[in-house]
DNA sequence: AGCATTTGACCCCA
DNA sequence: TGGGGTCAAATGCT
């Protein structure tokens, strides 16, 4: 753990500094002979920077701290035991819907929005790939949306129980925007991740794929790091990974991967990592005080979906010491909010 | 053959 | 009751 911090401090003092020098770059082209692009750009790269800084200090002070987890049957429960049980190979889906818990728990799955641009450039149709193995099982007709939404679910939804899915749609305003709406976050382990990321992508996008065929399962912390910082440097031509979390990264998704199934304190990391998003209901006045939209580390925009409702129920059915679907709630949001005595401006946050 | 996509039908919930 | 979400058979693709 320790020799983990002090990677965490590296890289967090890392970005800072790398933040902090590109909201000086920005400073600089700030004068009207300066182009939008290129502005954009810097605002990108120190949003980035920012948010990996932000989210390596959650992570960790998540990880010095006991999490209350063994207790919490939180995703072992729900993917597991619910779609891989041996019950369950008698027991259609159909069935399991049918079942109120079954129905609740998808209720329960944190949703969320990412605003994704389609890449003109290769002729996709569609959104870029976002590192996941998808699996479309339907499209319908929505009636207040020009065009329809598409519904997608985790590949290895049968095999591994993941709940993850996704739904698509062109965005009426701007037909090169999706909006893409990811509910559940992935349980799965997404075996040959860069093997069967690069084939969807193909498909999608052939011009992407070389950068995205690694292995993440296989890569030490600082490789995904790289990884990441090689992915940020394309962030508006390559928006990858965005599931799980609302950001995720590489080494997030090692994470999960290792401690499968997820009832290892590790998961404690990526519970609160996503905690650290999935609750704008209680921390966005610290996290999205920049703005109501989120722009992520590869060009998309999210915003939480959790309604109020919804999270209040998310809440009270952690609370409750019951059944956590997908979340973990139950360590303290102390550690997944972000310090509100966080300094921004003394690190220079803004230009 | 095995896997992905399409699409009409069905189910649930507001 | 209608709209949204999902199922599952049919079809397509490799």
């Amino acid at each position: 753990m320790e020799s983990g911090w002090s990677w965490e401090h590296k890289t967090l003092v890392n970005e800072l500094t790398k933040g902090m020098g590109l909201a000086k770059q920005l400073k600089l082209h700030l004068n009207p002979t300066s182009s939008n692009e290129t502005r954009e750009l810097l605002l990108h790269k120190i949003l980035s920077s920012y948010e990996k800084a932000l989210l390596i200090l959650n992570w960790g002070s998540s990880v010095s701290q006991p999490q209350h987890i063994g207790s919490t049957t939180s995703i072992a429960e729900s993917p597991i035991s619910v779609d891989g049980s041996p019950h369950s190979e008698d027991m259609s889906l159909k069935d399991h819907l049918a079942n109120k818990d079954m129905s609740k728990k998808r209720k329960l799955l944190p949703r969320w929005t990412d605003q994704v641009q389609a890449s003109s450039e290769t002729g996709l149709e569609g959104p870029k790939d976002d590192g996941y193995s998808w699996r479309k099982y339907g499209q319908k007709d929505i009636l207040a949306a020009k065009y329809p939404r598409s519904y997608y679910r985790c590949t290895y939804r049968n095999i591994q129980g993941c709940l993850a899915t996704k739904q698509v749609q062109r965005s009426d305003d701007d037909p090169s925007i999706f909006e893409v709406t990811y509910r559940g976050r992935h349980t799965c382990i997404q075996v040959n991740h860069g093997n069967s990321q690069a084939s969807t992508q193909e498909k999608q996008n052939p011009k992407q794929s070389n950068i995205q065929n690694t292995n993440y399962a296989n890569q030490q912390p600082t490789d995904n790091l790289m990884q990441l910082k090689a992915r940020l440097r394309v962030s508006t031509e390559n928006l990858d990974v965005n599931e799980m979390a609302p950001l995720t990264f590489p080494f997030m998704q090692r994470s999960e991967n290792q401690v499968f199934p997820p009832t290892t304190p590790d998961n404690s990391f990526s519970g609160n990592f996503q905690q650290a998003f999935v609750s704008p209901a209680t921390s966005e006045s610290h996290y999205y005080s920049v703005s109501p939209y989120q722009i992520n580390n590869f060009g998309g925009v999210h915003t939480m979906q959790n309604s109020e409702s919804d999270f209040a129920e998310m809440v009270s059915a952690t609370t409750s010491g019951t059944n956590s679907p997908i979340l973990d709630f139950d360590f303290t949001l102390d550690h997944a909010e972000l310090d509100p005595n966080f300094p921004f401006d003394t690190l220079g946050f803004v230009a």
